[in-house]
DNA sequence: TTCAATTTTCAGGAGAATTTGAAAACTCCA
DNA sequence: TGGAGTTTTCAAATTCTCCTGAAAATTGAA
């Protein structure tokens, strides 16, 4: 397969992978074409690479650098802007995993924890306070374990996962 | 708090989480409902405790079973059908991650396994080529160590992993 | 076989999310 | 300061996904 091939087929599968995980498709199709880059990208070239719109090249290209996905640079001191992912396959996880452990699986934990303390007798209030536990135990194990993920500088850590869920 | 509003508090939650997660809201509303429900629920309980239509609680609950977070039964011998959750929450989620795994991200590990090789000499392919390495590194990696989540019966797993990452 | 209870299907409607494009705002240079 | 180049905003249009509800199919009992 020929290199244009290859990046279109790359975009292609980074986006419709965002999209079932809940992100927004534009953002991934962004994402990718700059990860696809060997060079930063001005708002024009991206707009023109995927056929979209001004206005969502600019409000995605933001949202990626509030993820920390992409950095903007003006080089030759002009004011003209453009846009570069972040090349480090393993970092970016990282900054991805982290975003959203914190936007959506903290809170839960927070609510967990308050109903394991649900009030009420009979069995049906002992079997949902125990429901509760367990998933409090869960999602704060989960979430424990993304801190230290995302602490963790080298990915090696991964195949350390692995061989001790063997 | 009371188990009622207890109830309807983890079912927010719980619809909340899964639709930024890219699940459907009703389904993650009726698996909510029923891990919550101390007995199985029928349709016209699950529309009326939910306010859905039938198709709706139909449709989602065929998916939930194939899901296999859902079972159904047809107690007394009648036609009726009653659904009920799995209870174990670490068995649950082991299913979710499961089917995404299978769904999502080993048609990823496929892709990027063959970008690796796409054809061209300059440095813009020899980039390109790198990136796709260490994606698919990645990728594959965290697909294996999931396979392995997988086989595990034993939720103990997670305080491991969280000793690991220290 | 017939009937009533129940489940399943699916076309159309409703609502949510995304995208556009043009106007407004901004910024830097001459 | 004026103006061209560039970014940002946002109301309206579009697209997408999901839900409804009634009709059709299925099932078990009599």
């Amino acid at each position: 397969m020929e290199l244009d091939k290859g990046k279109e087929q790359f975009i292609e599968c980074w986006t419709s992978m965002g999209s079932s995980w809940g992100i927004n498709r534009t953002m991934a199709q962004i994402h990718a074409f700059l990860m696809a880059s060997s060079r930063p990208m001005n708002t024009d070239e991206i707009m023109k690479g995927l056929s979209i719109s001004r206005g969502n090249v600019n409000m995605n290209v933001r949202n990626l650098m509030e993820w920390g996905l992409v950095s903007k640079s003006t080089p030759n001191g002009g004011r003209k802007e453009y846009f570069e992912a972040d090349k480090d396959v393993w970092q970016a996880a990282r900054k991805m995993i982290n975003m959203r452990r914190q936007t959506e699986l903290e809170p839960v934990v927070g609510v967990l924890k308050g109903l394991r303390k649900v009030e009420g007798e009979g069995k049906e209030a002992e079997e949902f306070r125990d429901m509760m536990k367990s998933m409090y135990k869960l999602a704060n194990r989960t979430n424990k374990a993304l801190v230290r993920l995302e602490k963790n500088q080298d990915s090696a850590v991964l195949s350390v996962l692995s061989k001790m869920l063997k």
